[in-house]
RNA sequence: GGGUGUGUAGCUCAGUGGUCAGAGCGUCCGACUGUUAAUCGGAUGGUCGUGAGUUCAAAUCUCACCACGCCCUCCA
């Protein structure tokens, strides 16, 4: 009977004594003279199982030199062991070799760095580390989508590619038919209507524009999907390549958002602390100590809120000293954040941020300063999400753009929405890999992405 | 993009001017009746990132280049 380890670890009274068949790959080989030990992990699970082999297998000798990596097929019974470390292992009768691995194997069972096992993203993925990681990773798409179907949201896929340079987040990608040799060797400006869609194009740096299209129809809605950042960012917290979760909802203002926003976040942790428990003990042991106690800590507790003067003048009154001085009319920077997130303990919104430094389409506060804009700082990953109630009055939008120099023609369908049925809206958007991040306590985003994409680094 | 640091065996690292360049792990050979990153013995393994320079002598000092890490800016 074929099984998995995953099951046989939930279910093993079951199989004692029963004849089964494992597939996997060898995590360990501990030969010894007449008997030896493989550690197989068939991928199914955080854990590995004991395969005990002795001279009864007629290929005892060659399982015996049997390599870190190689894939195997195993057949033989379950013993329950309570007195061993490990609850039960297999009895082999079998052991065929599938894939044997090479003597120069680089992943060997001991301690890498971060940096070697990025040159082999392609066996990373094997190692206790990106296992738990990854595992993680799937469970926390899962973690959203159903905390927004549970919520009656609609899931839209905005468009990856866009005519648009009014997204206002960042350097963009170009993408072209042209033939860039060619242009080359001729003068003048480009003739963009001879590109693939009549006009110069790139990939978008933000689903929010269509989100709230949609939004305006359906309520309640929220996109999944990749966004691209040309930036030469060379940090922990930023790749090129990201996944971003942007909710978007209409009859909505700020508080809605946050609160939104914060019970999100408690659910994610719920979800994953529920059903990764292995790996995040492993996260706890291993990456960041203490991790699992933060996370319920967080879970339980409701977020500080601040607007960004009182977040300043928390700053001024810091005994801290500070590289760059903490203004009512300027960003924080990362040693600020890193600060308020710290004299709190926990997870910060930030809101009503200077207009000057925010986006055009934030709506803009009584006081004629502000925008109704939030930040929730974490620590670790830094600002994991960020989000604003959106300027519904068509006037003032207008103003807004032209302040801030945003083609009013070319976003000549988002401002229908304020023509047809305007209604107050809000919205945010959560870094994928961040939650990741603060999920899992590793601190480099390139860990938590399976190929990530950073300036210089298009491999695999 | 600005700053800073690192690059020595397959991996993790030691070696800061002086004979043939070191350790642990891996790999290979051997020992071992219950191992948990098993242990023990032996062997294997390196144009010391690349190029130029200083010096009687360079892994070690200088310069340039390349690659990568970290910090800052940008944001998710």
């Amino acid at each position: 009977m074929k099984t998995s380890v995953r099951h046989l670890y939930a279910k093993y009274e079951e199989y004692k004594d029963k004849d089964i068949t494992l597939f996997g790959w060898v995590r360990s080989n501990r030969a010894q003279k007449s008997f030896g030990f493989i550690n197989l992990n068939d991928g199914t699970y955080f854990e590995t199982i004991q395969v005990v082999y002795d001279t009864e297998l007629a290929n005892f000798k060659d399982t015996q030199k049997i390599r870190v990596g190689a894939s195997l097929r195993v057949k033989g019974d379950i013993v329950i062991t309570p007195d061993r470390p490990q609850p039960f292992e297999i009895k082999a009768k079998e052991v065929e070799l599938i894939g044997d691995s090479e003597e120069d194997y680089p992943i060997q069972p001991k301690r890498h760095s971060r940096e070697f096992l990025r040159k082999n993203a392609h066996l990373r993925p094997r190692t206790n580390l990106f296992t738990a990681v990854f595992r993680v990773r799937s469970l926390l798409t899962q973690a959203i989508h159903n905390f927004f179907q549970e919520r009656d949201f609609v899931h839209l896929t905005s468009p990856i590619i866009t005519a648009s340079d009014a997204e206002g987040a960042g350097e963009m990608f170009q993408v072209t038919t042209l033939d860039m040799e060619a242009l080359k060797k001729e003068k003048g400006p480009i003739d963009y209507s001879k590109d693939f869609f009549g006009k110069k194009a790139s990939l978008t740096v933000s689903g929010q524009l269509q989100a709230e299209v949609f939004a305006q129809a359906f309520r309640d809605v929220y996109t999944f999907g990749p966004t691209f950042r040309a930036e030469q960012s060379h940090t922990m917290t930023h790749v090129s390549e990201l996944w971003m979760i942007e909710p978007e909802i209409a009859f909505a203002d700020l508080k809605d958002d946050m609160d939104l926003a914060e019970e999100m976040v408690r659910y994610i942790i719920k979800h994953i602390l529920d059903n990764a428990p292995k790996e995040m003990a492993f996260f706890d042991k291993f990456v960041e100590k203490g991790l699992i106690k933060k996370l319920e800590k967080v879970s339980n507790e409701s977020f500080k809120r601040m607007t960004h003067k009182e977040a300043i003048d928390v700053l001024k009154d810091a005994k801290a000293s500070f590289e760059n001085k903490p203004s009512y009319d300027k960003d924080l920077a990362t040693e600020h954040e890193k600060y308020l997130v710290k004299h709190f303990d926990g997870p910060v919104f930030v809101t009503d941020w200077p207009k000057d430094i925010k986006a055009f389409y934030m709506r803009l506060n009584d006081d004629q300063k502000t925008v109704a804009a939030m930040d929730l700082l974490v620590p670790g990953a830094g600002e994991l999400i960020g989000g604003s109630q959106r300027e519904e009055r068509l006037d003032v939008l207008k103003s807004r753009m032209k302040e801030m120099n945003v083609d009013e023609e070319e976003l000549w369908w988002y401002l229908d929405l304020r023509r047809y049925g305007s209604t107050p809206h809000a919205g945010y958007g959560l870094g994928f890999a961040r939650m990741l991040m603060y999920l899992t306590g590793v601190e480099n985003i390139r860990d938590v992405i399976p190929f990530p994409r950073t300036p210089n680094n298009c491999d695999f």
